[in-house]
RNA sequence: CGCGGGGUGGAGCAGUCUGGUAGCUCGUCGGGCUCAUAACCCGGAGGUCAAAGGUUCGAAUCCUUUCCCCGCACCCA
């Protein structure tokens, strides 16, 4: 019986679809899966989606469709863009499902029969207009820190008692180096740790969505707890026979939901049932789009498939190889660590010079040598010295990555080897041993066969579709065991070749370099964002969600004519500015989150259209009477709506 | 003083824990080769390792201080 490797994603949001961002961790995953089964291990890879939390009913109401159903075709898309991703996990868990239900019931159940959970009188002074809870000492003249009035309010709600894990948790994490990955994550928690930890409320109100609290229909199981409890669940958990897919041996994920929940709840929740815990936590570090986190709101996404089926327009290579490119840029420069930045000019470049310069022309030239100079047979006889140290230092370098869950080094390892083919190549010259009719030259075209062979398997874990590819034009059967890389046997004399056929057509780029000033100057200039750098962002991907409102609801909006007056920035706050804004025979003072594009000197004078008809609120402790409508740049930042020409302040906007 | 990450040739990064000739990929310049996808190979130029001070025979690396960038939090009505 094979050994098993248990591996987990976290399970998605189904508020957006993946971007290349949040692919990663998948990704990662996947690789990992598939390099322990060519290990000849038992894998189960399990992903899915997280399908509770008060937001998701929102959205579904905003889409007009029944929260279950919204969430199916969320989910659906989900799994569709894993597949065109080959991605191949074992268990999709959905937070929906009954398996997983009925697994957070009895968690919960569980942990309150141990006493780790009691139902505690949540009080305390309630400022209704922050929505903010705020103890005894907080208060200013019996009032909100911000001015606001307070009320006493008591809500009964469900306590974990986490405050009791802070010395396990830090006694594991010393005791197992290899649980939370990388050690910059590790002391992150540690220190977290150490701030204290305090009992976590558990449950909430049930706002008719959501999985109740077992024994109280008024409550929900928190979201995080809630969804946490996926990974036992896909297991079988309560049911017997859980053992073979928990505790996992890796648990990847991005960093920021690694300290947090990941390393402290997460723990304190399994040591409360008595459960084993995962053997490694990893959080890796984001990829950036042009220096910034991939978000939504941002409009800087990038759809994995949609960056593939590009590629492979302008590239000319097969469909399923343009995902391999994809899965390589992605593996390659998976940040670890510290973030990193993806760029179209990034990737086109690493397409290039990596996919089709190193591999894709080492193999080509490779195969026309053999059947130019060795009759288009695989030689027998023994592969050179140098050609087998390199084979073997490559092997050995991908397994420890892989042991360290350092993709990147992975990848790193295969193309050392490429490298290395190329150079032997240049250096053994076969076309001048051709010419001398050297005896060394089958043993020369063997050994570049043999690492053609290796590397095959090496990438296997990354490019399955490009390993797959080498195979066939070597004539041979996959690798598929990563014992058998770099074995003699693994290279059948006598087989034959096929005829080259570049996999990797090379990209033609047009792209001018940017200097760093230029680059500058570009940023600087917030709305003139580079049209390059935005094009993919325009993803057919995104899960947009549309409704239709009648002219009723509309007219429920006032909008009015306004002309600021006063301009100035609020302290303690990026983005704020407080507004005097004349509407009318009206004076409103206006709090905008512009900032970032406006400075009080721009704005003084200029007329804005403002939400007249919104309930004031307080923010950064200054009360705002409206809202200033405008658009989103690329980045984020605020683009004022303004009248065509001059309009009569106060006049009604329709 | 909210928390955290980072500043190393033109670009992206490694090296920092465990001081000892500053390394890799891309770009650039020159040369070579002709098997190959104008691909490949070799060589050169280019760095006061953000700054200052300290410890040391010796500091990118250890200590102190400062500056700058970026996330998170707060906050975008």
């Amino acid at each position: 019986m094979a050994a098993r490797y248990c591996i987990t994603t976290p399970i998605y949001y189904v508020n957006a679809l993946p971007h290349i961002g949040t692919a990663l961790t998948t990704l990662a995953a996947d690789v990992t899966a598939r390099y322990q089964s060519m290990q000849g291990r038992e894998v189960f890879f399990l992903t899915g989606t997280d399908e509770n939390g008060t937001k998701v009913k929102e959205a579904a109401l905003a889409a007009g469709k029944p929260p279950q159903e919204f969430v199916d075709s969320i989910a659906g898309r989900f799994s569709d863009i894993w597949h065109g991703m080959d991605i191949q996990y074992d268990d999709f868990i959905r937070t929906t499902e009954p398996r997983h239900v009925h697994a957070v019931q009895e968690f919960f159940k569980l942990l309150q029969e141990k006493g780790h959970i009691y139902k505690g009188l949540y009080e305390g002074w309630y400022d209704v207009s922050s929505e903010t809870f705020y103890r005894e000492a907080d208060l200013v003249d019996g009032k909100s820190p911000d001015g606001n009035e307070v009320r006493w309010v008591q809500e009964e709600n469900y306590f974990f008692r986490m405050s009791g894990f802070a010395e396990p948790l830090l006694r594991h994490i010393q005791a197992h180096p290899k649980f939370i990955i990388p050690e910059s994550r590790k002391n992150e928690v540690v220190a977290f740790i150490n701030q204290g930890l305090r009992d976590i409320c558990v449950s909430r109100h049930n706002p008719g969505w959501g999985i109740p609290v077992p024994g109280d229909e008024t409550q929900v199981v928190y979201v995080w707890f809630d969804a946490l409890i996926n990974y036992v669940a896909a297991a079988g958990w309560p049911a017997a026979g859980w053992q073979d897919r928990w505790p996992a041996d890796v648990q990847w994920m991005g960093k920021d939901i690694l300290t947090r929940f990941h390393a402290t709840l997460w723990p304190a929740m399994l040591m409360g049932a008595g459960l084993p815990l995962p053997t490694s936590l990893v959080g890796h570090a984001w990829m950036l789009m042009g220096g910034e986190k991939i978000s939504k709101s941002k409009g800087n996404v990038v759809a994995p498939l949609d960056l593939a089926a590009e590629l492979a327009e302008r590239s000319g290579c097969d469909p399923k190889i343009a995902v391999d490119a994809v899965r390589y840029y992605m593996a390659a420069t998976l940040p670890f660590d510290t973030d990193s930045t993806f760029t179209p000019d990034d990737f086109d470049r690493r397409y290039n010079s990596d996919l089709a310069n190193d591999l894709g022309n080492a193999l080509n030239r490779s195969l026309a040598m053999s059947h130019k100079f060795t009759g288009g047979k695989i030689p027998g006889g023994a592969v050179e010295p140098d050609a087998a140290t390199a084979i073997s230092a490559a092997i050995a370098a991908a397994e420890k990555a892989m042991t360290e869950f350092r993709i990147d080094h992975a990848a790193e390892a295969a193309w050392s080897l490429v490298r290395f083919l190329n150079k032997y190549i240049d250096t053994r010259a076969p076309w001048a041993l051709a010419k001398n009719q050297d005896p060394s030259l089958p043993a020369v075209i063997r050994s570049m066969l043999a690492c053609l062979r290796a590397t095959e398997g090496l990438v296997h874990p990354i490019l399955p579709n490009t390993s797959a590819a080498i195979a066939t034009q070597l004539g041979l059967e996959p690798i598929s065991l990563w014992s058998q890389i770099g074995k003699e046997g693994s290279l059948t004399e006598g087989t034959k070749l096929s005829e080259p056929r570049p996999i990797f057509p090379r990209l033609e780029l047009h792209k001018p370099v940017v200097s760093k000033a230029e680059r500058k100057e570009t940023k600087s200039e917030k709305s003139m964002a580079t049209p390059e750098t935005l094009k993919p962002a325009q993803s057919t991907h995104s899960a947009e969600i549309h409704s239709e409102i009648g002219i009723d609801d509309f007219a429920k909006v006032q909008l009015k004519v306004g002309r600021v007056l006063e301009a100035e920035a609020i302290e303690g706050s990026d983005k704020l500015l407080r507004l005097q804004v004349m509407i009318g025979p009206e004076k409103r003072q206006i709090v905008a989150g512009i900032r970032n594009n406006y400075q009080p000197i721009d704005l003084i004078g200029r007329q804005v259209i403002v939400l007249t008809n919104l309930k004031a609120v307080k923010l950064r402790g200054v009360e705002s009477q409206g809202m200033l409508l405008a658009a989103t740049d690329a980045e984020g930042g605020a683009i004022l709506l303004q009248p065509d020409q001059e309009a009569p302040e106060g006049t009604q906007v329709r």
